[in-house]
DNA sequence: CGAATTCTTGACTGTTTGATAAAACTCTAA
DNA sequence: TTAGAGTTTTATCAAACAGTCAAGAATTCG
């Protein structure tokens, strides 16, 4: 069986597809997403869109596939032999960073994740887990080592993830408090110092 | 204009409805879920479920407006004239338990805030954006008194929020890697006393 | 009781939506 | 240049969906 190649404007169409998907899907979940808005989005009739990607979930399988793995790299990188507490900030500064930078893609998982994770489940337990795990040893014996405090690394990992993806996860709800005069890059490097200064010192003067 | 009187029944289907709403909104979004599907979860035909609310909007909003003053209350409760660090402690406890208890509620405001509050907008700005505003003000003057360290007040309450309903938003993913063996008890126990620690000494030996 | 009111249901309507078929058009490589 | 592969469109379909209607069943209350 010969690898099928890909044309130009199958590869163009391909890509306009998916960026339109993600816009949607992001905004809507994947019940909410039609579509008909994808194909506007992408700029092409139904049947156009449909000749390329068959059905509504193989757009949405594709997106996943493609972004798991952006997604996941940032803890990848996570580094046993580096020095704990900067590598920590730096992987705290670089989820924080792809919060802004790619609040489409963290919506859609969070879409995905809150409605019970029907689509990628067995994804997360292939791909996610081994990979929690094998830094939660990492964590665990930076602790050991007394070179952070002694906490549980998966809650540790949940919480590092939490607060980040919320500037991307509820923008509209942080917009509505802080108010819009501030842009999105001052509102940025406020929440780098605040997470900065909770993860190292906490909240006792 | 008399106002109305409500019956017996009437009571009781509205109330069978709103917590049927509740199970299949936050499991789907508003535009995921039909109205089918919310009739079949409270047992009644879907005209009857029409009969009380004439349409799929007025089960949500009724919800909504049930539900946020609940889901405010703790952030309402945070006393000024209390011990700075073990009110502190407790608002984030509550925030907990309320994840724990009151999980479809969270993932219900989760999914609309994410899709960008379309319809609760107006409410976050008239209801919201004033109590976090008083309350930022008086984690200030804590802060000035040093009582607690300085950080930016509302992403200090943005942190508490995010690192509390991730246990009820992302409940999927915890359960992917904490695993099933320890219950959702256990699970509680131990989130709770990760935060502790977190917000109170943060992670530096 | 019995009549007024409230409640419930089956059948139905118009629309949206995911998906298909086939014809028409465009591109590409020999 | 032209045959064949690849692309786009028009027309269409069946299912899912929000919401309506009128008639029948149950409840309430004098």
């Amino acid at each position: 069986m010969e690898t099928q190649r890909k044309t130009r404007i199958q590869m163009e169409n391909e890509e306009r597809i998916l960026d339109a998907a993600l816009e949607v899907f992001s905004a809507h979940g994947f019940r909410g997403a039609t579509i008909d808005q994808i194909a506007d989005h992408a700029g092409m009739s139904k049947p156009n869109l449909l000749y390329y990607f068959r059905r509504k979930q193989d757009m949405y399988e594709a997106l996943i596939a493609r972004l798991l793995d952006t997604w996941l790299e940032p803890l990848k990188e996570l580094d046993a032999v580096g020095d704990p507490l900067p590598e920590l900030q730096c992987y705290i500064r670089r989820k924080l960073e792809m919060a802004r930078d790619f609040p489409r893609e963290s919506r859609l998982f969070a879409n995905e994740i809150l409605q019970g994770a029907p689509r990628i489940k067995r994804l997360l337990e292939s791909e996610l887990k081994p990979l929690v795990d094998e830094k939660a040893e990492v964590l665990a014996g930076w602790m050991k080592d007394g070179k952070i405090n002694t906490v549980d690394p998966r809650h540790l990992i949940f919480s590092i993830w939490s607060t980040t993806q919320h500037y991307a996860d509820f923008d509209v709800q942080v917009q509505v408090i802080l108010g819009p005069d501030l842009g999105a890059e001052g509102r940025f490097e406020d929440a780098a110092r605040y997470l900065d200064k909770l993860f190292l010192d906490g909240l006792k003067p």
